[in-house]
RNA sequence: GUGGAUAUAGCUCAAUUGGUCAGAGCGCUGGACUGUGGCUCCGGAGGUUGCGGGUUCGAGUCCCGUUAUCCACCCCA
């Protein structure tokens, strides 16, 4: 075994994996793009205190799972567990919700969460994240759905499911938590553990327990404790997400994790996973500037993990575009030879093909295997016959064959020989 | 933090009740007309069986510890 392996809950991308990747990455900027998002880069550590107030003193991320340490200038940082504080925070130290009066900006980052690994969870993922900040309209909600789930059906996704729920807001929540409160007090012998101290500490999320699944179904829900502008605002999130062809399921047990969330609550999941079934999940957030120090404003957002991403794509088997393919392998024999090649390889280059040359001094076989393995689709085979008659012998290896071109031409005109898919 | 499972060549895995059991396939590499790929055939390299103890005449194979990985819980992407 190696003496040093990636520490625990992190991992490598190979370049094997690398191109499912960038596909992924691809398809998400084009979805971006299409919605009028643009992109926010925020450093990958932060002020603890930043997730302590935005994230939520009560929350797991804050209580057992953040990276923090000290730096030597005795500062408590963290390494960003989640993608909304930071971006909260760059909107309102930039000024940009006193710019424009809604911002839409994505985000692709790393997330560090102190956690037992397990499938599709890890210490450092990464996140496709979006948020919308300024925008009270429900068709903000909707947006931001439906860009999480139609980058999702573009990733080629299918038995997707969309749960929806709305959770309320600062003016009818205590009403509902109250109800909620009294439905299950009287049944505390039949809730698991988790649920006796949840009651106290946090009763929206005994809906979310899964040891209890049966008992709760008949608790009251949410959406019908809500004032009458949250439930007239998830009315009207039901009806765009309808005029966006993103079908939806209510799930009146769903309940985000987050302190910050209000009203609309939504989740992604996908059967193709492990229990950890969600690609991606979010909702909505109107306190949460306010309460980093901004100036009151909406906002609703999600965030999304590209492992989980991956996972489904390759359990569900879809196909992943391989990577690009190499123009032209340069097989030289001989020292001569390889000089001549490298003069090649630098004019093929210049003209913007992708051009590689045998670095091992291997036999023209081993070269030709090499080039096959690269998937080529030219070899210019130069040795000493070729130095003489001051040609190269081009090989197409689609096609099988093979013809002599004068060096000179070759350089300044390959296009005519590679009657081609070569770009150039 | 809790529970369960697993740790054998680069990868996926074999190895009867502890006694030639350290192997196969793939991959890598060389060759089959000393200059021509993908198929086929032949050869080669590569492992002190995660690590440390113990039991035994003898341990990948049993016991203890340790580390790591995987899966599940909590919770989350």
């Amino acid at each position: 075994m190696a003496k040093f392996q990636a520490i625990k809950g992190t991992y490598d991308v190979m370049p094997a994996d690398a191109p499912a990747w960038q596909h992924v990455e691809s398809v998400i900027r084009a979805r971006a793009r299409a919605f009028g998002f643009r992109e926010i880069r925020t450093p990958e550590f932060e002020d603890t205190a930043l997730f302590v107030k935005g994230t939520g003193e009560a929350t797991d991320i804050v209580q057992k799972e953040m990276y923090t340490f000290t730096d030597k200038g005795g500062r408590s940082l963290t390494l960003r567990p989640e993608g909304t504080p930071p971006v909260i925070r760059a909107l309102i130290e930039h000024g940009a919700l006193k710019e424009s009066p809604c911002v839409k900006v994505f985000y692709l980052a790393p997330m560090f969460r102190y956690e037992r690994p397990q499938a599709g969870r890890l210490r450092q993922h990464t996140q496709f994240g979006a948020e919308i900040v300024g925008a009270e309209s429900p068709l903000a909600d909707a947006e931001v759905i439906a860009l999480l789930f139609t980058t999702l059906q573009r990733l080629g996704l299918s038995d997707l499911t969309l749960r929806l729920n709305s959770v309320g807001c600062p003016a009818c929540r205590p009403a509902y938590r109250d109800k909620l409160v009294a439905h299950f007090r009287p049944k505390l012998e039949t809730l698991c553990g988790n649920c006796r101290e949840r009651i106290d500490r946090n009763p929206l999320r005994i809906l979310d327990c899964k040891a209890d699944r049966d008992k709760v179904q008949d608790a009251p829900a949410a959406v019908d404790s809500l004032c009458p502008s949250c439930a007239a605002h998830f009315e009207r999130v039901k009806s765009l997400l309808e005029a966006l062809a993103v079908p939806y399921a209510l799930d009146k047990t769903l309940v985000r994790g987050l302190d910050y969330y209000t009203r609309t609550a939504f989740e992604v999941a996908s059967p193709h996973l492990g229990a950890q079934d969600a690609l991606g999940g979010g909702g909505r957030y109107d306190g949460l500037v306010e309460q980093l120090g901004g100036d009151p404003a909406p906002g609703v957002g999600f965030g999304a993990g590209l492992e989980r991403f991956l996972l489904a794509i390759r359990n569900q088997g879809v196909p992943v575009p391989a990577g690009q393919r190499l123009d032209v392998y340069i097989a030289a024999l001989g020292m001569a030879a390889t000089v001549k090649g490298a003069e090649l390889s630098g004019a093929l280059r210049g003209k913007g093909y992708s051009c590689e040359q045998d670095l091992q001094g291997r036999s023209l076989k081993a070269q030709l295997r090499e080039a096959n393995k690269l998937n080529a689709r030219y070899v210019l085979v130069i040795g000493d016959d070729e130095l003489a008659k001051g040609s190269a012998s081009l090989k197409d290896m689609d096609t099988h064959g093979q013809r002599e071109v004068p060096f000179a031409e070759l350089a300044n005109n390959i296009e005519a020989y590679c009657e081609c898919s070569c770009q150039g």
